[in-house]
Formats: structure tokens, sequence, C-alpha cells
RNA sequence: GGCGCGUUGGAGAAGCGGCUUAACUCACCAGCCUUUCACGCUGGCAUCCAGGGGUUCGAAUCCCCUACGCGUCACCA
């Protein structure tokens, strides 16, 4: 078997995505598990849409994720150039072929009048082909259509013939009846190559094996195959990966969550974790096991684990699986990356030791800073309410706040010795005296220890807190 | 509307004709652990695989029909 090259090739009209990422993460698995290239090549012949930022932001974006490659854009290779629109001569070169041999014609038809007619067939609930009306035209009805000064498209013609196999690597077979094609544009009038066209000529060149892509494009393959074939090219295999669907059932959108791959960086997640979902996302492991490294993904991943049906993002297990890569954080690490959240806290460390095991997200550490900011005390749930009616409560409350008062080193350790004495001097369980206190202070039965709490509050708020909660009792 | 793909619990999913009284993970619920909280651990959570027919000794697994969802029909990729 020839050597496996896959490729991951987006168009750059905006940040990398979710799916875009998935993609490119399952054709770099597929390269590293069958010890193949994975090359990125950059599709920007809409020109209207592409730009450089964008391909700057979807290169970052890879890196970040860990995915590199080995041929493609920056990194070159003996394929180069890898932009699209440093190719035209090659996709010139191809199309000329195929006019040469009568498989494609110059199409002088408006948009308008293309338009008009596509609705009419999707009026009539017809395929909205093109008719074919330029097919035939004559060297001196072209000269004529030259001399208006009208710039032709090149059309592909696409024969009668057999329906169009695919051996689609996760789907199955799949076939495509050759005249629900119909005859497509490969060349616009500005001499760049449409999408369809400039894919198989690269593909072929390039010496792509293996085609990974979204869905959403397992209708665009017929049309390339269609091509190969009149090239007389082999076609490589085809793969394609079921969509990501929002929590609405619909394509990831921006209307159903965060879509690009930046979001999930600045939202705080780890990019091992973002993998290890992504994976997970469409392909199964084979075990139980569900936390996966890059390393560990390479070895395992397989194309006939890859699902036909569409996977729903679940935003809750993303979450989950970030936490678990979290709490293997050092504090160090931990606080060194909540920094940019928490602007101008002095305890950092502390902070970070005294959250980490309670953070999905580094962003999430903003929702914890009311639990030892501010003197106001906190709303107070009922559950919470319910632990301040003990009756042993004021005891413990008053002697608290006696030796809290008191107490030399205002430190986490140093309010864990006071809870010790505390239940020393009164005699009671643990709960009893650690609820109290930490409904007191922060208005709610759960929560990080309430000691480090303690500790971040700072002896001015904690006594604030504790007179008012105590004023409350009576 | 045509074409194409899909449909296993709230979510990700395993399952490939008998091993399935449908794995595993998230979420949820209960309990344990913990001087508090959390982490962690243990257990519970689909009498059933969109619905209906059929094939078979036997089907979530094969075939057909219906429904629903999604994708795609550009001089966008």
């Amino acid at each position: 078997m020839d050597k496996v090259r896959v490729r991951f090739a987006p168009s750059p009209t905006g940040p990398l995505h979710i799916g875009g990422a998935r993609s490119a993460l399952f054709n770099y698995l597929f390269a590293k598990r069958n010890h193949g290239d994975f090359i990125v090549r950059i599709e920007d012949t809409d020109l209207e849409r592409s730009s450089r930022a964008s391909e700057e932001n979807i290169k970052e974006s890879l890196h970040w994720l860990g995915i590199d490659w080995n041929e493609g854009i920056d990194v070159g290779g003996c394929h180069a150039p890898y932009r699209q629109m440093e190719r035209l001569n090659t996709y010139t070169e191809a199309a000329q072929r195929l006019l040469d041999t009568g498989k494609a014609y110059y199409c002088y038809c408006s948009e308008e009048e293309i338009e008009q007619e596509r609705q009419a067939a999707l009026a009539r609930g017809e395929m909205p082909n093109y008719s074919g009306r330029c097919r035939h035209l004559t060297a001196a009805e072209r000269g004529a259509k030259e001399a208006q000064g009208i710039k032709p498209v090149i059309r592909f013609h696409v024969e009668p013939g057999e329906a169009v196999h695919i051996a689609d690597l996760v789907r199955g077979d799949v076939y495509f009846e050759r005249d629900g094609i119909g005859d497509f544009v490969i060349v616009k009038s500005d001499g760049i190559p449409v999408y369809n066209f400039a894919v198989v000529v690269d593909d072929h060149l390039m010496e792509i094996s293996h085609v990974l892509r979204g869905e959403e494009h397992l209708s665009n393959t017929p049309r390339q195959i269609v091509l190969y074939e009149a090239l007389g090219w082999e076609t490589p295999a085809f793969g394609h990966i079921s969509l990501i669907l929002g929590k609405d059932r619909s394509k990831m959108s921006k209307r159903n969550g965060d879509v690009s791959v930046v979001n999930y960086q600045d939202a705080g997640f780890l990019p091992e974790a973002l993998v290890n979902f992504l994976a997970l996302l469409g392909w199964a492991p084979e075990g139980e096991e569900e936390i996966f490294s890059m390393k560990q993904l390479e070895e395992s991943f397989s194309l006939d684990r890859v699902s036909k049906s569409p996977a729903v993002f679940d935003m809750d297990k993303l979450k989950w699986l970030n936490g678990q890569y979290l709490h293997q954080l050092s504090s160090e690490v931990v606080a060194a990356k909540i920094a940019p959240y928490v602007d101008g806290i002095a305890q950092l460390e502390l902070l970070a030791d005294t959250l980490k095991n309670h953070l999905n997200t580094f962003s999430e550490v903003k929702d914890f800073l009311p639990l030892f900011q501010g003197e106001a005390a906190l709303p107070m749930d009922e559950e919470a309410a319910e632990v301040l009616k003990e009756e042993t409560v004021p005891q413990v409350l008053t002697l608290f706040q006696e030796k809290a008062a008191a107490l030399e080193e205002f430190s986490a350790a140093g309010i864990k010795g006071i809870l010790k004495a505390v239940r020393k001097e009164t005699g009671l369980g643990g709960a009893s005296v650690f609820m109290p206190v930490r409904v007191a202070l922060t208005g709610t039965k759960h929560g990080p220890d309430i000691d480090k709490l303690a500790a971040l509050m700072g002896r001015d708020i904690l006594m604030k807190r504790l007179e008012a909660a105590m004023a409350k009792i009576k």
C-alpha cells in the first residue's frame, strides 16, 4: 500500500472552529497511527472572505492544540506551494486539458439567467442543474460573446453513465446518479478555480491517499470523483465524518454556542482536554478509559471506530474532562493560569491551592471571588439557614469570634487551629463546628476549604460577616 | 422539492444474528469516605434499541415501508 498522506485544508475565512479542529485532529491522528504524512494546505480561492489574519488564527489554534504538520504552509515540502492562490497555474493547466479533450467548455450565461433557471427548476421540484446551453456553442458564437466582453466560466460536462460509487471509509457504499450532478463550474470568470476543482488537482498532485473530512462534503464527492475520472487520475479513499451538532441538534454554529477554538482558549480550557474531548466526538475508544493524551490517541485512533451518526457537543462533559486535567496541575501552574482572571489578588498561590479542585476551567475562578471578597454578607440559601437554627450555634460562633479576634497569625493554619480549639472546648463534633462557621461566612453549605477561605478573606471581612450572621440569629 | 446521511437512556456511546437480564463515560439520585467542603469511592438510573411490517429456531444487529432529524443542491469552501 502506498504511503498514507492526509491533509487538513481549511479556507481562511474565519477563526478555526470546533468542526475544523476535529477534522484536523482526525487527519493528524490517522497520519500518526499509520506513520504517514499530515499536510496543511490553505484553500484561499474565495478572495472576498479569505484573510491572512484568519490563516494566522488557524495556525495558532492548531499549534495550541498540539496538532503539527510535517508538510504544508510554513514548514514547506516537496509539493509547495501550499496556498491555492499561489498555485493558480496548476489549475489552469488541468482546466486546459479538460477543455482540449472536450470534457469541459466555456459558458457565457449570466448569473441572472442561471439563477432564474435554478429557481424555476426548484419550483418544479427538479434538480436545479445547468441546462448545458453553452456546450454546443460554435467558434463563431463564442467569438461573438467574447466580443461583447463577456468573460466565460469553464464548466465541466458530466456525461451520463453509471452511478458514481463512493466506498466511504466510515459510511460504507454510497451512490449518486450522474444526471443528478449537472454540469458544474470549475473555473470562475476571473480565472480562479472553484473549490471542487482545486481540491481534486491539489489532492492528486500532493499524492493524498485518504480524504477525511466533514459529512457536509459528502455530496461534493461525486463531483470530485467525476473529475478524477476525466483527468485520468486515481481517486483517493474518502471518509466522511459525521457533523458536530449543537445543543439544539443543528449543525454547530455561533447561534448554539462558542464555535471557534480561541473561544475555548480564552475561557480557560486546557488544550489537552479539548483534544481529548474532540477525539471522543465521533470516535469511540475500545476500552472503558476516556482520558487520553495525544500520544495515546495517536496509538489507538482508528477509522473503524468512527461513528456514522452525528455527535452533540456536550459542554458539561467538556468541563468535566477539563477539570480532570486541571486537577492534576500543581498549585503554582494553576496560580499562573488564573492570574489573568483575577487581577490584583495578592495571595494568588493560596487562592490557587484553595480553588484548584473546584474549578473545571480557569475562568471559573471569577465565580468564587465573592466567597471571600466584600464585607457584605452573602445571600443565604435554605439548607444553609437550617444550619444556623441549631441551638449550639451561638456558642460556637461566639467562641470562634473571640479566638479569631485574638489570632496572632491570621492564616489558614491559624484558622484551622481555632476551629480545632472550638471543637475541644465545646465538645462538639466536626460538622457542628465547621458548618455554622462556613454558613456564617459564605452563606452556603458547599464550597472550598473553609479555613483557606477565611485566610483569603482576611480578618476584617471575616469579622464583619460573622457579626452580621450572629445578629441575624438573634 | 431532488439527492444523500442518520435515528440505542437527558448527553457522548459500545454493540456487527445467539456471550445482552443492552458495556463504559458525563449529568442526575442515594450512600460511604473526609474534624467542614470538595476530590475520590460504591450503588441506582433504557423490561428495551424512532414506529410498523418481514426474514430467521433466534434481531438493537439483515430486508422493506413510514416518521422524524440533519446535510447538500452557488462563478462559497
